[in-house]
DNA sequence: GTCTATACCTGGATAGAC
DNA sequence: GTCTATCCAGGTATAGAC
């Protein structure tokens, strides 16, 4: 990988300060401060604070969007494909947890990009959807409400920046195992 | 129910815009604005903005504290415990959605109650832990990674407040079933 | 590319009249 | 209990020297 711009790193800096104290609350002395600049400084190399949100959220949003539809196209089963969508969201959290948690938490702060925003996490969900209720459909998943199965494994995927950080004991493949279990298989013996 | 003071009512607007918002990014002229009245005015009836979240993240912090004293109380075996957390939290998010909102994202803003509403959340996870264990041991539970089922049933009955005002088509006995199929009994067929 | 200085605005909160 | 007026701290961002 080549070396990280100022621009990037001023990116990463600031997820990760967004993810301890939310975007509205960081400003731009406090990310100068993180950088070892002055603020004014911070304006050479990005063009506002809402720039860096829109960098930072986008970007991860078409990640999801680009993983989304190479999985939709393979030929695989539905089981498989949620399996497939479970890997997506556990390499996107181990890749750039910071920048999660603004997309989870502080993506209303978007101004210009929210439509866009907005519209790419409605198609990832209407995929996500059709998967479900095409394996409801073809007797691969049981016939539970879509709706609530959709909200139940988005909530636990979407959260996983929150706990892949704190849990390095816990190795990716390991990870994967369990969360397909857990999510598909059922609890209860 | 007795009628609700002028405080309870700014606190419940505040809440609603909270979920919104988020805490930092919600002025107290926003509030005012809502509240139909002047900012100076909220502070004949509140102390502070800070008290405000304060009141709204303790109260439904203690409300689980209470409510999993109760069921770690019962005589139930393990499915059955997890069966009355899930309901625990059904019932917390339809009564209390935006409340729960401010607790989930805006914890890291309480300035004097942090270390409390902290130790609180401890406490419960500690709790749910142990259910969880303790069900593995009596083999209700199949064997599967502890840390890792608590983590996602509690994503998925923490994020219920995002998704339960915009599903009233589902009532909640309904909602109580798909969640206990989902997450205990698995969806692969 | 970073600095100092500063413009300009909006935030939470208080004082005191009514 | 609500208002107007106001304080002052701190926010984003720019100008211009180095």
């Amino acid at each position: 990988m080549s070396k990280e711009t100022r621009k990037e790193e001023i990116i990463r800096v600031a997820a990760k300060l967004f993810k301890k104290k939310g975007f509205s609350a960081v400003t731009m002395r406090d990310l100068a401060t993180k950088m070892g600049m002055k603020a004014a400084s911070l304006y050479n190399h990005i063009d506002s604070k809402q720039a860096i949100l829109q960098e930072i959220v986008i970007a991860i949003a078409e990640d999801f969007t680009s993983g989304m539809h190479i999985i939709i196209e393979t030929k695989s089963n539905s089981i498989e494909k949620l399996e497939q969508i479970i890997a997506l969201h556990v390499k996107i959290a181990i890749e750039n947890a910071d920048g999660l948690s603004a997309l989870n938490s502080d993506w209303m702060h978007l101004e210009s990009k929210l439509d866009y925003y907005l519209k790419l996490r409605q198609d990832y969900e209407n995929n996500f959807r059709n998967i479900i209720e095409n394996g409801i459909k073809q007797n691969e998943i049981k016939a539970v409400n879509p709706e609530v199965l959709m909200f139940s494994m988005l909530s636990t995927l979407r959260s996983l920046y929150l706990w892949i950080p704190k849990k390095e004991d816990i190795n990716k493949a390991n990870l994967l195992v369990n969360l397909n279990d857990i999510l598909l298989r059922g609890v209860e013996n």
